[in-house]
DNA sequence: TCCTCCCTTTTACACGTGTAAAGCGTGCCG
DNA sequence: CGGCACGCTTTACACGTGTAAAAGGGAGGA
């Protein structure tokens, strides 16, 4: 076993070299001579050292930590999110740091206030669509660079937000749809569960007026108890079978949680939807969460472009914390969404 | 807006309360008075504060931090046992730092020196199952309290480690399959890539031996050249179909994700596996990854007890820390599956 | 009125590293 | 050989909080 040093001070007088040397070494090797580093490095080989992260970042005037706050682990979508928002961190030499609100605002209000202590660079929040507190976000805004991912209250009006323009995704399954068979239902979220889904309703409505068929509305009231979107989905989707409607038509569906519940509905009804069946049963979804192609059928969707939301969502953080702003104008950056065409629809 | 006060010293004028006090109050408030408690409660109304997280975790004996590594975010079992390892640490009373190693061993490695160098109390981590650098993992386990879970490197007999008793698991789903029809083919991972995989294969046969019947696997090399399990599961058992072999036999798989593959080569084959059926097919997995009962057929499989294993693992974590250890004998703890019974088998 | 106990304040030092300023040594160039 | 620039060392102070020891103050009891 190496022998152990646990400050700096003593490695320095272990291999040589004086104090600030070293804390210029750790921070930057380009900032010491070349055989200095050779010479640091060296006697690192023989000893086991460890600078003390909380030390480090005390006294830096930057942490470069950027602060991650995730609604809730049990949602694939999220989490390719978060992957996005990670890579795109570390290209940029940042360590992240990601906490969970469990679904519970006191939850999310407790990191906040963690990332606050820590002296976070920045935030990206994902919001708990209606139920964060919306003080927190306020809070977090007021004191630190912050910037708003994948869903976005209408109160916050004025603050950075990257997400999707569903007014676009929205719309293009929409005439998908319309374009291969009979105009789509609206399989919504109950209300007061979800920015997103009220967003991507107003767009259906939108696009029905555009192409001139009537908008048909389910799903707003919550049947069920619990808080699963598949749950709601599928209660949702079977009334309408248990009545004998809708058996053939195309539903669209607010997000893909619902559009997988909507799937099962069909399947205890004997209906298999897909896009082969002539004037048959269609069911799409909406986001592209990676459990799509693998579902029976495959899931046809809009694809929203987690990846160009994540990293724009680093960059304009980077850019906030870097001072390249000229004024204060909060940046709202939407991205389209793009068809992923499967075999449900 | 309130005024913005950045140290316990400026805050000790401002409420007139001794700094020392105030740290007291921050650390348990129970240690001061009723009324200087009240004071300061009132105080800290009328003014901006967040103590500092890094100068208070610097000088505590304790930084009250357990860190958790996870292997990759695309894949809700994980997120499951994450969920249960930071709700058992939130009720001790500790702050919880995930970091993931996005399937790079190198990234692994990384997590584990901020773990190091942040001084967390112990770790918690989920091996990159074949792939990871196990000099990483008995680095960390020589610094500080280590547990491992989910799976674990046979070369490592001598670490905490808490994990599914998979001999028992895969016995029961496997005497299930028996009991309702003709004995399974076991769907395997590649060799090299995941410990938990070899260890059920490794059940399944003993268990063959029990039942008297002989054991046939599928599935030990690799016909995809991407990482993803369900990719495999399809191509494994879809080559097997193409040549007409298994159409009508029980598939036990590895886990729930080489299941899910394994199902669309069904559908492909115009196969519904399900136990309604007499004597047709039958597909399970194993872990009870959440999607299960949204698939179509909804997957029947063999429950890990999540919920159990991350309790376990931070209750084992917090009895090392605070030393209530007779010896340094490393801790083995299995919890039994239970039987999942859903559409599928 | 005095004593005692409890909680607070005062004072002082500690944690491990960042950082600025001044002094020193080395090598290069003319 | 003298001068200069560069990079290191030395020295000193700073960050914001933990913590120990000693001194102070108020309430309660005798």
């Amino acid at each position: 076993m190496k022998p152990r040093i646990n400050t700096m001070g003593e490695l320095s007088v272990a291999i040589g070299v004086s104090r600030p040397t070293l804390s210029r070494f750790f921070q930057d090797p380009s900032r010491v001579k070349a055989a200095t580093v050779k010479r640091i490095e060296e006697g690192l080989e023989r000893v086991e050292y460890v600078p003390n992260f909380f030390a480090t970042r005390m006294n830096r005037k930057s942490t470069d930590i950027i602060g991650v706050i995730i609604p809730y682990l049990n949602d694939l979508f999220f989490n390719k999110l978060l992957e996005s928002i990670e890579f795109a961190a570390m290209e940029a030499g940042m360590t992240v740091i990601t906490l969970c609100s469990h679904s519970d605002p006191a939850i999310e209000a407790r990191a906040a206030e963690t990332f606050m202590s820590m002296n976070v660079d920045g935030a990206v929040v994902m919001p708990l669509g209606d139920h964060s507190d919306q003080k927190v976000h306020f809070r977090l805004k007021s004191r630190l660079p912050f910037v708003l991912v994948d869903s976005r209250p209408n109160t916050m009006p004025n603050v950075d937000y990257v997400g999707t323009n569903h007014v676009q995704s929205t719309g293009l399954i929409t005439e998908y749809l319309c374009r291969v068979g009979a105009p789509p239902v609206f399989l919504a979220m109950p209300r007061g569960t979800n920015f997103n889904a009220l967003e991507r309703e107003n767009a259906y409505i939108l696009k029905s007026k555009e192409l001139g068929f009537a908008p048909e509305i389910i799903g707003t009231e919550m049947l069920q108890d619990n808080w699963h979107f598949e749950d709601h989905g599928e209660a949702a989707l079977g009334a309408e079978f248990a009545q004998g409607r809708l058996m053939d038509r195309s539903i669209l569906c607010a997000n893909d949680r619902v559009a997988v519940g909507a799937i099962r509905a069909a399947a205890r009804h004997g209906l298999v939807p897909g896009s082969s069946t002539k004037g048959g049963l269609r069911i799409a979804g909406h986001d592209e969460n990676p459990l799509c192609p693998y579902l029976n059928p495959a899931l046809t969707t809009v694809a929203q472009n987690t990846d160009a939301i994540g990293k724009k969502a680093v960059s304009r953080l980077l850019q906030i914390i870097r001072g390249n702003v000229e004024d204060d104008t909060p940046e709202i950056t939407l991205f389209d969404g793009y068809l992923k065409l499967r075999e449900s629809a």
